[in-house]
DNA sequence: ATGGCCTGATCTTCAGGA
């Protein structure tokens, strides 16, 4: 089975190719992020037509995530178990189901702004309440993996210029750690090819060229159990996704699976 | 070829993205 994982920058934005990229690449399962809208205006009935059920958490024009699967959808779970609220609510940021023969969450951490902004601190309070809250899946004997959008670039070979992101958000030691804490819980990191040049990055930011420049961040991330990583057969960034008008600012991550 | 921000709402200006 294929799945894959893809911060979408606006589901109804990228409508149009969303469908024709399901359809192109064959995916199975797909880890929905930034779908900002509610869960009104999610495309469900576009979405069936074209042979996917979904499950959506998502609440208007900010964050918003979604699973949808042409394999079975089912064991819904709503949000972040014990997941920290920001200003006043807990924000649609987690949704997990079962999806034929795996548990899959699609989650859209935090980005943290800056790291004196209460943001941050957040971000790092998400991050820790994730890890309890996959912990036993993470351990368990059935196929298992996080996908998403995690702004967290997981080592300097992550980001195109590591000078550039000096005391910055997204590389500080205390996210790396926040990963490295998922990874005790016996996650890995499944590492995706590029499909060209020789970093698989995901992120481009829109602005000052910087996908022509190949200047970009590693931080849609799988983190995936020993008996989903073993069922790994391939995977990669599907850069061509990232090109040409209405294009998102990151790129799916593709993950083939012998399950 | 991959091209100089994009998105949705508070809507002609802004927050948020990272």
């Amino acid at each position: 089975m294929r799945i894959a994982t893809w911060n979408v920058n606006s589901i109804t934005a990228r409508l149009p190719r969303l469908l024709a990229w399901l359809e192109s690449s064959g995916t199975d399962v797909l880890c929905l992020q930034e779908t900002k809208c509610t869960a009104e205006q999610f495309p469900t009935d576009a979405l069936r037509e074209a042979g996917y059920e979904s499950a959506v958490n998502a609440t208007g024009r900010w964050n918003g995530v979604a699973l949808i699967s042409r394999v079975g959808l089912s064991d819904v779970v709503m949000g972040l178990p014990e997941g920290p609220v920001y200003e006043t609510a807990q924000e649609p940021r987690a949704i997990s189901a079962t999806c034929g023969p795996v548990r899959l969450w699609s989650v859209y951490v935090p980005n943290g702004r800056e790291v004196a902004h209460e943001h941050y601190a957040y971000k790092l309070r998400w991050l820790e309440a994730l890890r309890k809250a996959v912990a036993a899946d993470a351990a368990g004997p059935n196929p298992f993996a996080v996908l998403g959008d995690f702004n967290v670039a997981p080592t300097d070979e992550d980001v195109w210029d590591p000078a550039l992101f000096e005391g910055a958000t997204h590389v500080t030691p205390a996210e790396r750690e926040a990963l490295a804490a998922l990874r005790e819980e016996g996650l890995s990191d499944v590492m995706p090819r590029p499909l060209k040049y020789d970093r698989p990055y995901t992120f481009w930011d829109y602005r000052e060229l910087r996908f022509p420049k190949n200047k970009g961040m590693r931080i849609d991330l799988v983190y995936g159990n020993a008996p989903f990583t073993t069922a790994v057969r391939d995977s990669y960034v599907d850069r061509e996704e990232r090109k040409g008008k209405g294009a998102s600012d990151h790129a799916p991550v593709v993950v083939d699976l012998d399950l």
